[in-house]
DNA sequence: TCCGTATGGAACAAATATGTTCCGCGCTCC
DNA sequence: GGAGCGCGGAACATATTTGTTCCATACGGA
């Protein structure tokens, strides 16, 4: 459906997910690429903004169709989401931190279409009485998309490796950081 | 200690979080002033960036020191952390998803001992049982951030009010997002 | 080897952002 | 009203970024 295998635009959407405002020049070099050739792919920075942008509304569909978010129970979309957590994260660190990208029009609508996605499932999942139901849905959105890239952040700061971010949250996010059952004594 | 009230500054500090890496026009456009006043105020833009995050990081600190966050009990550092947690989310969103901001030298050295000091208290609040153990403190640390960092996303985009922030982030930070009483049956 | 192709560096023109100067406006205080 | 003051617009010079062209080089297949 999406072929979101091209290496160049994964490496410049890296890139400029960890450096949100940076040059062609920093970009090209972050992706270890000439800024020619960087160029003869994206004529320009509205182009390449938008491929990038696009990349990452694929991305979060694909994620979210992997995890059955319009119809799994919500504890089994959360493992499924914890498994695929680090590239949801990028996608939202490009889609959410920053207006600039979306800014394109079309693109904007879109990501608000997997938005309510989201707090479609986040209804549902309140209904069903597996996720809290005293927040507003929408706040869920907010809540996992935040998580997400927390453990993106943690990983790439070295504080945490990729395999358990996973793990982290899935923990944090559904349970939170309370100590599970131990009060004093 | 820190004169944090200076309304100029406050705005910029909030344009430039809401639109990272964007023109001084702009800036000053936001932050309702002309150019050339912004410009008598900070000299060149990283005059403007290093105010900012000294603003942020006081902030910061100002906030951690108002929660008791080195002495006193997780739970009550927490309900502190909840009052204040828009300040802090608009701290953490100028120091955290931006480098260029922190790239000053000695600034991201400030920014780093503030999260140690954030760090310590989690370890502390895992040590008394009042946080879970089960996970890195440093992720406590990343995992609040982020939770600050959505509600003030929520809130500026309009989805919950500011008065909301302050009950959602506590919930749902402590908490998590399980429903929390009601298994099936 | 020779050819076709893609890459990336160098050099350039154009656009944009930045930093500075000057001047007029409105405001306040006297 | 008049002097003093800060703000912000206009205009400008400079620096940086962007978009483009040209060419040398490296790689792979015939």
């Amino acid at each position: 459906m999406t072929q979101t295998d091209d290496p160049m635009l994964r490496d410049v959407a890296t890139a400029l997910a960890g450096n949100l405002g940076a040059s062609m020049q920093e970009l090209a070099d972050e992706a270890g690429v000439g800024r020619t050739t960087l160029h003869r792919r994206f004529p320009n920075r509205q182009a390449l903004t938008e491929a990038v942008a696009r990349y990452a509304l694929s991305e979060t569909d694909r994620v979210m169709t992997a995890c059955g978010l319009d119809d799994r129970p919500a504890p089994e979309v959360f493992e499924r989401l914890a498994q695929e957590v680090l590239p949801l994260a990028l996608a939202y660190a490009l889609l959410w931190a920053e207006p600039p990208i979306t800014e394109h029009g079309p693109l904007e609508a879109e990501l608000e279409l997997l938005d309510d996605r989201f707090e479609r499932f986040a209804v549902r999942g309140q209904a069903d009485g597996h996720l809290r139901a005293d927040v507003p849905a929408r706040w869920i959105v907010y809540s996992v998309g935040s998580q997400a890239m927390a453990v993106w952040w943690a990983v790439r700061a070295g504080f945490v490796g990729p395999r358990e971010a996973e793990r982290l949250f899935r923990l944090t996010t559904l349970d939170g950081l309370h100590a599970p059952a131990a009060p004093p004594a």
